[in-house]
DNA sequence: TGAGATATGTCTAAAAAGAGACATATTGTA
DNA sequence: TACAATATGTCTCTTTTTAGACATATCTCA
């Protein structure tokens, strides 16, 4: 019965938090979108769009979040993009809001 | 600068979670709309609109989740929400869900 | 050479979510 | 008695999000 909600909710966490997990996966390393698609796809079984990432990204660019440099690879270009220190606060912040609104309910 | 934040996030996670907040209000106790409505607000510190969760509620109830009952006291009407087997399956399944998402990626 | 994967980007139409008003009635308190 | 709080409900306009196409180019492997 838990398996009938599994694609929904899977489906509902990946949109909601795509950004946080964005700037999650670069804090490990620098990296381009088409990684970062593919790395979320992966550990979520959830297909991203593209067509959302890439605004996505550079909104996260606009806010100060993430910062893009270009690399040339033959006459492939990849944008690489690495987190900030506010991109760092930002999900800290996150993390530890959300442990605080889960705590003042009682949830095991 | 994490208080910068703050407000942003508090009102992202509690739009996000709404549902499963109230959900998991009711498995407490059986509640009425504006009972819900203070609730969530004392424990958020987020204005709710009660134009955005009266349809939530009944939406709830058309999925299965909840069932209500009206209640007269005196000449007021409530309308009591209880929690069902479904309703808390779901928030079940959420809470592993997100877990389990959270564990791939790693969080201290 | 052709197909599939890698790589990035935009745009539009449709769907969903949001704010906030309109609407009404009771209860408690100053 | 008047005001604030309790209580429920709908509706419309606006904003945001989403799906999915349009667009282009390289790289790898069969």
């Amino acid at each position: 019965m838990t398996e009938q909600f599994r694609k929904e909710i899977v489906q509902r966490i990946t949109r909601n938090l795509l950004d946080i997990q964005t700037l999650r996966l670069l804090t490990a390393e620098p990296m381009w979108g088409y990684k970062i698609k593919k790395q979320i796809e992966a550990t979520t079984g959830v297909k991203l769009r593209h067509g959302a990432l890439y605004p996505l990204l550079n909104a996260l660019e606009q806010k100060g979040f993430l910062k893009s440099q270009k690399q040339q690879q033959g006459g492939r270009t990849r944008k690489i993009y690495t987190i900030t220190e506010k991109g760092m606060e930002y999900i800290d912040a996150y993390n530890s809001i959300l442990k605080e609104q889960i705590s003042k309910q009682n949830i095991k």
